[in-house]
DNA sequence: ATTATCTATAGATCTATAGATAATGC
DNA sequence: ATTATCTATAGATCTATAGATAATGC
């Protein structure tokens, strides 16, 4: 063991330590919802937190450290756990996004990016979409059973639900005033109910 | 004028330097596919035509230049005209996508990356969603009236469509194998014509 | 003349390594 | 000792400008 006991983590970083990286993590956040991943500079990072570039290392030694520490505060945006949730909730998670355009719009170009070649978020993503279709189907077979009123199975209808939470953010970043997200995202749950 | 009359357009430039322009725009679809437009590189583009970087710039003096001339090959995406269109041909464009995985993954790299601050494609991205969306009020209102089945108005309804099929294509991107775009955006026209 | 391309290169960045120095914690 | 942070800098890129040379079209 590299690093001594199990406790060592703790000890081998401070408090101190742990709230820098939070305060960093923030930060490339930011710089993320401003350039993109690839956009993002470590020098901006640093700045924004008043390091030099050479100083954020220390905390992260590559910029895909720093991109992993960011995805993994799932919490951020993953207000969908992986324990059920109720279908009503939703809508209340929609109007919730729409207060915090900052991080729907680091997490709408870090998944807009993440589709091309190579990109380090791609398996982040796959995986988490995976993931988020099968609680979403569960939540829907909760509330309605193996056919929702319009006749389609949970299965069929969690990609529409995810698609139409995604397509929504896109259209609403570009033109907040023009696209009423939270609305329309209630509409949607409407026709998912009627059918 | 400083080029002469009108026809001087045609005169200037001969069919042999229009054709190396649009095989340029080829080029630069396919690297923003693979890197997006941010992590495109103009070496790259002129690479893949067999020209050096300053050649490519004989064509497109800046990258800005050459991303207008991509965007302004909306056909590529834009199978969606200004003219009206018939809502069960849009079933049949969604399966004609699944077939040309490039030009969707330049168009959603695109896309994500337009929401971020200062990006070269965000005003254009604006003003397609804009219009997209009343092309598709314009279609539902053809097809249903001013009521949906649902209830829903052609206004409340149209970016619910437009949302479901952008993000299926980042599921599908994502996924190919786990998701069957056109199979579940039929799923949603369903939905659509029932309620 | 105009168009198409090239070489050379300036000037910005960007990531990451090396190694020094100051501050903190046992 | 360990942690935090800095200066210096290597080595890659990247966009864009300047100016030369070859090919094409009237």
């Amino acid at each position: 063991m590299p690093y001594g006991d199990a406790m060592s983590g703790t000890r081998v970083r401070g408090v101190r330590g742990e709230e820098r990286r939070a305060e960093i993590v923030r930060a490339a956040l930011e710089v993320i919802a401003e350039r993109g991943y690839r956009g993002a500079s470590m020098a901006a990072v640093a700045e924004r937190v008043g390091l030099t570039q050479q100083g954020l290392l220390h905390y992260f030694p590559t910029k895909d450290a720093l991109l992993v520490a960011v995805l993994k505060e799932r919490d951020q945006w993953d207000a969908v756990p992986d324990t059920p949730w109720r279908l009503d909730l939703l809508g209340s998670l929609v109007e919730y996004n729409a207060m915090r355009p900052g991080i729907v719009q680091t997490f709408s170009a870090l998944l807009g990016e993440s589709v091309t070649e190579g990109h380090p978020a791609r398996e982040f993503f796959t995986e988490r979409y995976g993931r988020v279709r099968g609680v979403m189907a569960e939540v829907l077979r909760a509330e309605y059973g193996e056919r929702l009123p319009s006749g389609l199975s949970p299965e069929q209808a969690a990609p529409l639900l995810v698609a139409v939470m995604d397509g929504l953010q896109y259209q609403w970043l570009l033109d907040p005033e023009g696209v009423d997200m939270p609305g329309a995202f209630r509409d949607f749950l409407v026709l998912l109910g009627e059918g």
